[in-house]
DNA sequence: GCCGTTTTCGGCCCGACTGTTTTCAGTCG
């Protein structure tokens, strides 16, 4: 875990943009614990949700002063320090904040319901350094001799100590989604009334990540719905209960919290609820500008104390002198300043995509039949499919040989002669091998339709010798696409080392275009890839990259994370119609990027 | 510590829930 940079000065260490974070949330942190203004804190806090959400990596603007200048919340404090912390890999205030603190403060505050303040009394009365020590001091009783803290206190401390729950966990969204429709399906059938019951926080964002549920509804009986929430059968831990708010943990592990209100109120709870939390704040910011105040309710004005009721979020933002902002770009990333100007992109959706280029059968690693495949694809909605199979040097997932493929070939065509409603394409998932070569000879690359090359070897690579691969492989006329460029899983694999500004740079001067990989595995690449992508002038294909039958449908978590990106239509490939795309493919690769930039999408 | 069509000082987003309190501090989102 690279999370703490300051104990071991390297300056050969590129910082990553988690790393900075996580130093200037620690300071937040201390100060908190040691009692310093609320203000100084907040803005070491707010500083670190600003790199959370960064475009680019803070690393390579640390020596432009102005850049960091103009971001916002980087006043003369945080900027100094960011460079210290580039230049040298250390912070000495940090450093020195720690030294003076006792012991475990930011090890103990990771225990939910542990805030600063607790875990300053608990180290300097007791010496609690660390969760081991904490759970010592529960189970003697001796922390129960602190003020405040009665045996109802500590016992709820030690359940979160027992708990593998550790704030700041989060969860992929491709395992959190699903979960999330179980427990509204559960909740709609244990309480019949309920309205409007929907998921809000990162989930509604899109994130690819999510560290607990936000669910709101409205109700005519708000504790019946708390009732039948905290006592649903799949709760395993009801760790509050209010009259209108509850926060439950799920036998699956997962934090769930759910919000009533009325439905007057359901449109302002909303926004309020989906964030980001820094979204939010410009946006309450900006309502006091016009004499109101921002809430879950409505909005209050300040000097009347009357309540405006809002029926829509639009209405809202409407209120506040915007147009509506998607929730996937709710992130204060320059939203707001995009949507005063009336530059908000018009995101892809998922309506738009047409046809899906990235799919696998049991021809090599998929699971199902081409026929199956195809039938799947075309019930979820596509018009047009690539079968895209591995290619020879994937061993372990049965490649093709040259033979095979062209095997490979006519299957897809006999099929396509034979299927009503969908039109298929051939294609491959090759490997890009170790020195940038094809894993096919160019005259059987030449016979397919689709050429989508990937990374599955020699991931270790360094940063040079992997950006000269891709951009090798990219230069061959024959790959279309790179699929999931960086390799990464989240949370388990971490992407490749790779110049990506130039990749694009590359991709661009060759026509090849980068795959937005909806894999919920993957998600790769994700929004600020994309966004800086776009901003170099990539073009894109969002692929599932589907083994089984109901990956088609997964198409929306690759949407989600183009949309995270600013990506419109007109920069996504497969949102053609089969007729515009074909004639896409067989332009020559130079000139593909030309046409996408004449193409005049209709409708 | 940050920031400015109320500006270089004096403000800084808003509210629910808990537990231990008789009005609030701490935590969380």
């Amino acid at each position: 875990m690279p999370g703490m940079p300051a104990t071991s000065p390297n300056a050969n260490t590129r910082l990553q943009n988690r790393d900075f974070a996580k130093v200037f949330s620690d300071i937040a942190t201390l100060l908190q614990a040691r009692g310093d203004s609320v203000f100084k804190t907040r803005a070491y806090s707010r500083a670190a949700d600003a790199i959370d959400n960064m475009q680019f990596e803070l690393a390579d603007a640390a020596s432009d002063e102005k850049r960091l200048r103009a971001i916002p919340g980087f006043g003369d404090a945080i900027v100094s320090k960011v460079q210290e912390l580039a230049e040298t890999g250390s912070l000495r205030f940090f450093d020195n904040l720690r030294a003076e603190m006792p012991p475990g403060i930011l090890e103990i505050t990771q225990v939910p319901g542990i805030g600063p303040k607790t875990a300053m009394r608990a180290a300097v009365d007791l010496g609690i350094d660390s969760r081991e020590a904490l759970k010592a001091s529960i189970e003697s009783g001796e922390l129960e001799k602190l003020p405040r803290i009665s045996n109802k206190v500590a016992q709820n401390i030690l359940r979160h100590l027992n708990s593998r729950i550790s704030q700041g966990d989060r969860i992929p969204i491709g395992t959190v989604l699903p979960e999330a429709e179980r427990v509204m399906d559960a909740l709609r059938k244990a309480v019949p009334g309920i309205r409007n019951l929907t998921c809000a926080g990162s989930l509604r964002r899109h994130r690819e990540t999510i560290g607990d549920v936000d669910m709101l509804c409205s109700a005519d009986e708000p504790e019946a719905v708390m009732d039948a929430f905290t006592s649903l059968p799949i709760v395993s831990d009801v760790m509050s209960k209010g009259a209108t708010k509850s926060m439950v943990v799920m036998d699956s592990g997962l934090q769930f919290d759910l919000r009533v209100v009325p439905d007057a109120a359901f449109a302002a709870t909303l926004l309020y609820f989906t964030g980001s939390k820094e979204h939010g704040i410009r946006l309450r910011d900006r309502a006091n500008k016009r004499g109101l105040s921002l809430n879950e309710y409505g909005a209050k004005n300040i000097e009347t104390d009357e309540v405006e009721e809002f029926a829509s979020e639009e209405a809202i933002y409407r209120r506040l002198d915007l147009p509506y902002i998607p929730p996937e770009i709710r992130e204060d990333s320059g939203e707001i300043d995009a949507a005063e100007k009336d530059e908000l992109p018009q995101l892809v959706t998922v309506k738009d995509v047409r046809g899906d280029l990235h799919s696998h059968t049991d021809w090599t690693d998929g699971r199902f039949p081409m026929e199956e495949m195809v039938g799947a694809a075309k019930k979820a909605g596509f018009e047009y499919l690539a079968i895209t199979d591995h290619s020879k040097s994937a061993t372990i997932a049965g490649g093709l040989s040259v033979e095979k493929l062209t095997e490979h070939n006519e299957a897809v065509r006999a099929l396509d002669k034979k299927l009503k409603g969908i039109r298929l394409f051939t294609g491959t998932e090759m490997d890009i091998r170790a020195d940038g070569s094809m894993d096919y000879p160019d005259d059987a690359l030449a016979e397919l339709d689709i050429v989508l090359g990937s990374i599955h070897s020699s991931m270790d690579q360094d940063r040079k010798t992997m950006t000269a691969r891709i951009i090798t492989a990219m230069e061959n006329e024959n790959l279309d696409i790179v699929a999931h460029l960086t390799t990464r899983l989240i949370g388990r694999r971490a992407p490749v080392d790779l110049d990506f500004d130039a990749i694009c740079r590359s991709a661009v001067e060759t026509g090849t275009l980068l795959e937005i990989n909806a894999s919920t595995q993957r998600l790769d690449l994700k929004d600020t890839h994309i966004r800086r992508a776009i901003d170099i002038g990539v073009y894109f294909s969002i692929g599932t990259d589907s083994h089984r039958l109901h990956q088609f449908a997964d198409l929306h978590y690759g949407v989600g994370m183009a949309r995270r990106g600013w990506c419109t239509r007109d920069r996504v490939v497969n949102t053609l119609p089969h007729s515009d795309f074909t004639k896409f493919i067989s332009t020559p690769k130079a000139d593909r990027y030309a046409f996408m930039e004449n193409y005049d999408h209709k409708s």
